[in-house]
Formats: structure tokens, sequence, C-alpha cells
RNA sequence: GGCCCGUUGGUGAAGUGGUUUAACACACAUGCCUUUCACGCAUGCAUUCAUGGGUUCAAAUCCCGUACGGGUCACCA
């Protein structure tokens, strides 16, 4: 029997040719720049993948060229339910729409799919006949067990680890002897008969890390996988990366070490590798450990923290994009008002090593966006997010749109308006006491002046003799003077009082102090000025009427 | 253990042989401003680029060794 024989008895039902897949699938045209993202739906999306994700978007966007999503779901096992949508919904939340995808059972855009590859398996099976038609690839019947064995000698013997060469056991089994056990109903996969040779090296060029020199594939890699009738990631990475025309990989740098597989994989076909960038580890420190960020341990690996906590997409994609390229600061200093897109990204400026993702960092660009915003636009994605994540809060806030919203205005329109918000989670903690609904204070934050009797007198001395509605703020603080001025000891300049602080029994932010507490239990709030204007008289005497 | 990558301050990092007495940003500290907080402003924060050696008139930058960190060696991606 001949190998082609055996591959035709292995896929009897294959009639399409490699030709027939590429005239299927015809190149794109020159220049097109093609990106994808290709996840497997085995988890919820984390911050590695978001960075692919960004740089993805960016090279397509920036050469007008394509983005498209591919569904890698080649190991079922593995799959979680709903890790697919919570995908597309990651997609979607931060607006990197793909120009080509496909949802299970639902549309299919764009021409090169199918884009999910367990959908896919016609079109490996063409490719895997092919190599077994030409004596480059071979079932192989090792077990678990003998793999296991094998692996352990080579320890000890501190030999190469792997498949390669005489431990590869069933490389030289004749068609005939091969297609007995199949018949037998043995177990199998299928593997590269690698040509390759450990002792030859070859330049690889990774748009992030440079060239680098690499030693051959010399391993009789697994390709397929006869119970799935799926192939490896390695197999569909050649098959759908070259049928769907990719131009650049984006992908972990733990995908370094597949390098030479697929190097081989390529030229096996004769096909012309894609543009590599492979991506530095998103690392976090652990006491004094540094290790790769994890799912399990580090809630803020999970893109889901982010949504929840209420960071705004402009945020994250920013933060990301600092990682991806140290020079981008840089340019959005230059550049306030741009597209993260115009950005001239380049690979080259990305740092090889993995880096530690900076939370504070986030919160510090989050905090001077939100700064930047109106109060509407504050307005709207507080009011966006809280339906999702806080419905009780998204009521209060809803109840008088006009006062919220002037609460979130407090100190906003002006030149250096105030930082008080990275994520909208922050919102509620910081401007609660403005809601009856939420004033229940557990205790107030009295300062110098913490005698109830006289914060009581001093208070109501306020509302009752210097309280007017219609101040302005200068008119206001006078007020506040005169009423400290009133006060026996206390003084309302400040410059005589830090001159001699012993000659007083207190000052002018005693006392305004004293009132801010009163009114909201807290010491530390935006302009006070601002907070009796909007709580009004009715709020004012009633809290007052409220100390205990 | 083999192979690959890396190591500049608390963090991201600039820097690829001499205008570097190591940029910028975040964080931190102090001070100023100030009715609190925040904002803002000012100042400080690596005499040194993991380490040992070498090349050179000159090295964070080039070469070698060592240490450390990470990745990978699945019918997982």
């Amino acid at each position: 029997m001949t190998n082609k024989e055996l591959a035709e008895l292995m896929f009897p039902n294959i009639t399409k040719t490699i030709e027939d897949l590429e005239k299927e699938y015809p190149e794109r045209g020159e220049n097109v720049t093609v990106t994808r993202f290709a996840p497997s739906p085995t988890g919820f999306m984390h911050i590695g993948n978001f960075l692919s994700v960004v740089i993805d978007y960016v090279i397509a966007k920036r050469n007008n060229g394509v983005f498209f999503l591919r569904n890698e779901d080649t190991d079922q096992a593995r799959e979680v339910e709903g890790a697919v949508e919570y995908i597309m919904h990651v997609l979607d939340h931060y607006k990197f729409n793909p120009d080509e995808y496909e949802i299970k059972g639902g549309v299919t855009k764009g021409n090169y799919g199918p884009y999910i590859q367990s959908e896919r398996k016609d079109i490996y099976k063409v490719f895997i006949k092919y190599l077994i038609s030409e004596g480059k690839a071979y079932p192989c019947f090792m077990t678990a067990e003998e793999m296991a064995e094998i692996r352990d000698n080579q320890a000890k013997a501190k030999v190469r680890i792997g498949i390669y060469g005489k431990f590869a056991k069933s490389r030289n089994l004749t068609p005939d002897e091969a297609w007995e056990r199949i018949q037998a109903g043995e177990q199998y996969t299928v593997r590269l008969k690698s040509e390759g040779n450990f002792n030859h090296t070859f330049i690889f060029n990774d748009l992030a890390n440079g060239e680098m020199k690499l030693h051959e594939n010399d391993n009789d890699t697994v390709i397929y996988k006869s119970s799935t009738e799926l192939p490896t990631y390695h197999f569909a990475h050649l098959v759908d990366d070259h049928l769907m025309r990719t131009t650049h990989v984006i992908r972990g740098q733990e995908w370094m070490a597949s390098v030479p597989v697929h190097y081989e994989l390529f030229k096996t076909f004769g096909y012309k590798m894609p543009k590599y960038v492979h991506t530095p580890l998103i690392l976090k420190k652990d006491g004094d450990q540094i290790r790769k960020i994890s799912k399990r341990k580090d809630p803020e690996a999970r893109m889901t923290f982010y949504e929840e906590n209420g960071y705004p997409i402009y945020s994250v994609i920013e933060s990301i994009m600092t990682i991806a390229n140290s020079n981008y600061e840089a340019w959005r200093d230059g550049h306030p008002d741009a597209e993260f897109t115009e950005f001239d990204f380049s690979a080259k400026k990305m740092s090889p090593s993995g880096a530690l993702y900076d939370l504070d960092k986030l919160d510090n660009i989050s905090k001077n966006y939100i700064s930047r915003l109106t109060k509407d636009q504050v307005f709207d994605f507080l009011d966006e997010w809280s339906k999702e994540y806080d419905k009780e809060f998204n009521e209060i806030i809803n109840k008088d749109v006009d006062y919220t919203k002037a609460i979130l205005n407090i100190e906003r329109e002006q030149k250096k308006p105030r930082k008080d918000y990275a994520k909208w989670s922050d919102v509620k903690p910081a401007i609660w006491y403005m809601f009856d609904e939420l004033y229940n204070p557990e205790e107030f934050a009295w300062g110098k002046i913490n005698n109830m009797d006289e914060i009581k007198s001093i208070v109501t001395n306020y509302v009752e003799n210097y309280y007017n509605p219609d101040d302005d703020k200068e008119t206001w603080f006078n007020r506040i003077k005169e009423l400290t001025e009133s006060m026996e000891g206390y003084t309302s300049n400040m410059k005589e009082y830090k001159e001699n602080p012993d000659a007083f029994k207190g000052n002018v932010a005693d006392v305004s102090t004293c009132i801010r507490v009163a009114l909201t239990s807290r010491d530390q709030t935006p302009d006070l000025y601002e907070i009796i204007r909007l709580l009004g008289k009715d709020r004012i005497v009633e809290r007052i009427n409220n100390l205990k």
C-alpha cells in the first residue's frame, strides 16, 4: 500500500484539494493588513488577551486593514459555557468590533469563514490527507503511558525531551501496518514527520523581539486528534491563518517556544509565514515574587473586574496602550483628543519582557479622563454603569437628575477640575451624603469643635443669622467669617492664627469644618459653599435638628 | 534538565559607544497655596543601569562568564 492509498482509506470522504481551497479563499490583495483575535473559549477573557486585541485592532485600523475574530474551540473538553458570548461582549463593550466573525448558529460576516474551528473539520482534513499521502505525516499509536515513560527516561538520561527521531515509534510503520491498526480500532493521532534537524538553526524575525536564532524543530508534533477529528493549535494556526490570509499574528510570549514547529509547518507547504508579534506577559507582584498574572488569584486579571468597577473603556485602553508602547504617553500629551488608533504603533517599541500592570497608573489616567468630561457625560456613564451594578444608587441618582448632575458638577467647570473619580464605583462613596436616601451616618468626623452643645449652638446660629441661600460664594464665606468673629476666642484671619495659634481657641477653618461635618458627617468634602447651596434650606435644617 | 527571552528607581520605562551630572509619567515624601479634602505649584526620591571580567581614549549601551526572573518542552490553547 502506498501513502496515497493510506490517505485515501483514512479520509475517503475528502474530495476537495488544497488547490480548491486556495481558489475558495483567494489572497486579499497586495498590502492588505489582516489581524485576528483568536481566543479559545476556555474561560473568561483576561488582561493578556485584551492586550492582544488592542494591538490587533490598532494595527488593522492604522492600515485600513481587516480585523477578524476566530473561535478556537478545538479543545472541546475544556470549553466553558458562555465564554464565547463573554468574548463578544467584551469586544462590543470596548468597541473593538471585528470586521469578520461568526456566531454559532447565527450570523457569519466575512468571506473567509467558517470562523469557528470546530466547523472547519473538513478543511483541516484536506491538509492532513495531503500530508499523509505525501508521507509527510503519519498515524501514531503511542499511548499516554508510553510517552510518559519516554519522557521519564529522557529526563533521566538528560537528553532533550520530546517525540523525535528514534523516540517516534510509529514514524516508520508501513502504510499497511498503520491501516491494520486503525482497522483494529486502535486510538491514534496524526504526527508531522519532521524533517528538521535540531542542530540547524534559522533566523526568525519577531516584530517585537527582533531577530532570533532558533533551532529547527525535529519533534514529530501531533497535528491532528482522531478522537475529535480536530487539529491541534499548531496545525489550525497554519491552515487558518494561511487560508484566512492573516498578515500579522499577535499572540502572547508563551507561543515563542512553538515558533520552530510553526516555521516547519509553513515551510512544508511552501507558505509564507505571517509576521509575528509576541506580546509581553502581564505580570503581578505577589509579595517579593513576580509572577504571571493569574485569573484565579488576581481579580484585575479578569476583564470583568474593569467593567464591574466601572472603569471607563477609554481609561482601560489607554493604560494598556502605555504597556503596548512605551512612547504612547508622550504621544498622547501632544494629541489629547486623538483616537488611540491614530497612534503610530510600532511593535519594535514593545518591551519583550513581562510588564507589571499598575492599577495606580490606571487610576491616574482615569481620573484625568473623567475630570475632563462634562457633567452630562459623567451622569450618562454613571447611569449606564449603575443600572447594571448598583440598581439602588441608579434609582436615587435618577430621582432628580438635575440635582445629581449639579452634584457631579461641583468644581468641574474650571480650568483644573477635581479628580475624584477613577471609576464609577468611586462616585457613591464620594457623594452619598448628598442624598437623603443614603444619609444615615453612623458617626461624625468632628474636628477641634466636638462638644455637641457648642456644635449645635454654632450651626443653629449659622442657619438663623448667617445663612442666605442667595449669597454668592464670596458673600457666603464672608458670612462664615463674621460668624467666626462673633465667637469668643475665634479668628477668621488665618495668617494671624498661624502666627500665633496658641492665642486662639480656633479659626474659621474649624468653624467651617464644624458646619461641614454637621451637614455631611464628613470632614473632607468638595466645596462647602456648593454643598450648602445644593442641599437647600430644608435639608440643612433637618440635618441640624437631627444632630445628637 | 534542554531550548528561548529578559534583568535601568516602588511601577511603566527613555536610552543601541561620547551633549546622560540616566528623560518622561505614575506612586511616594516634604513644602507652598488653601475654610476641609482634592486640584495646582515647588522640591526630593537610581553617584548608577543584576553581577564578575573583557574590548575601547570612552560602555547602561559591544563581547564572555555567573546569578536571578520568566516562558516552553500535552491527543491545552
